[in-house]
DNA sequence: GTTGTCGGTGTACAGATGTTCACTGAAAGG
DNA sequence: CCTTTCAGTGAACATCTGTACACCGACAAC
């Protein structure tokens, strides 16, 4: 369609192109709807091709779902590398109960969420109104973030103690967070609305942290 | 349709029927799909009227899904109402840290979601797949409950002097945890695993729990 | 008993939907 | 150079979509 000078561009880098215009043509349509609700040929419409040639690159809306969920979920990891990186840089025990770990995660959160609305937004959405097959590969995805969370936990001072159990129960109550406070952010627009709501999950995450330090696990 | 027997009904009566059958009708259908997702005919046929005969309740599938959500949450203000009775009846200082508190309202969040299964999972999956209007209605009423449970938890012993946001950052944080809870239940039919997410998040509180204990707010 | 109200019906239409099929034309491979 | 491959085309289809319109017939009101 648009052709920006002299590219050669092989058969196979086209259609590479093709595969993401789809993809981002569908994060942007699904922006309000779902996937359940969003027409093969809408996405055709909003690429520039025909309908027919859609088949090309997947088979059904549900299995493009599918691939969207992967790529996703690099945007999800990216941010848990980030935290990871960030927490590892401040194990110092110096530091008063964890506060700059909380904020510095807090702050990586955000800064992600902005910066990949379309995929945090994604997951979100279709993860309790996406199809059948869409809802499943995303819990389990969660799942995979909640037991390598779980691992990072035990490294921890203070954690160091705890059970395996325990552990997994508290990197649940974490994600879960999480991905409560990326769905505020990305339901607002007002600056000083999304202040309010990392103040709000800042304050959490300390209460709760002092709750932590003092657990010990049974048995 | 359906006679059964010698019902004089009246034309009020009557329609009261049909627009039950169409609320019903579309809880059922949506299931698992969302609202943006049905169409006003797949509801009328499930009904059991003609396409056009849905206008006399509603103007649009949009203005239904408002509905829904009103009657939803007089589901959820049920649960409330069980879990603040159950409180009451435990406030007694003798029992271990709000034990008792934490596995009564779970308990009934459990029973209710499962009375209620097609209310609540239409609050979990509109409140971000629904549409705009929708969402922004149980956003609304979402934040009401909150703003209603903060004001209970001011009445506690622990909390009693704790500022008016503090409160309200707790309570936010007991509904992201009960809304989690509620969809986690939902996603499964499983018992085992059910008896799994229960022991989870009952820990869960009770980590959260102890750093209430400990909280002073600042300032 | 006449009249009006109003749920519900049936027909109709213009447009959108998923999928089929035979096709084109340029790059890839021999 | 000639052949194959294959992303994208375009027409055609049966079906579903929302909504407009004229209509019916039982209940309600007078």
């Amino acid at each position: 369609m648009i052709e920006t000078g002299a590219e050669p561009e092989s058969r196979a880098e086209r259609k590479l192109r093709t595969r993401r215009a789809i993809l981002d043509a569908t994060l942007e349509l699904c922006t309000d709807s779902s996937l359940t609700a969003l027409s093969l040929r809408q996405v055709a419409k909003q690429v520039g091709i025909v309908p027919t040639a859609f088949y090309r690159h997947f088979d059904s809306i549900e299995s493009l779902g599918l691939a969207l969920v992967e790529e996703s979920f690099d945007s999800l990891r990216d941010l848990f590398r980030d935290v990871r990186r960030n927490a590892r840089a401040d194990q110092d025990p110096s530091t008063s109960s964890g506060h700059r770990i909380v904020d510095g995660s807090i702050d990586a959160l955000v800064d992600h969420v902005h910066r990949r609305r379309d995929h945090f937004g994604f997951i979100a959405r279709e993860r309790v109104a996406g199809p059948r097959s869409v809802r499943e590969a995303i819990r389990r995805e969660i799942e995979l973030c909640e037991r390598e969370l779980a691992t990072d936990l035990a490294l921890m001072t203070g954690t160091d103690t705890w059970t395996a159990k325990d552990l997994h129960v508290l990197s649940s109550l974490f994600v879960t967070v999480l991905v409560a406070t990326a769905e505020q952010i990305l339901s607002t627009t007002r600056p000083e609305q999304e202040e309010q709501i990392v103040a709000t999950v800042r304050t959490q995450l300390r209460m709760l942290l002092i709750g932590v330090y003092q657990w010990r696990s049974e048995s």
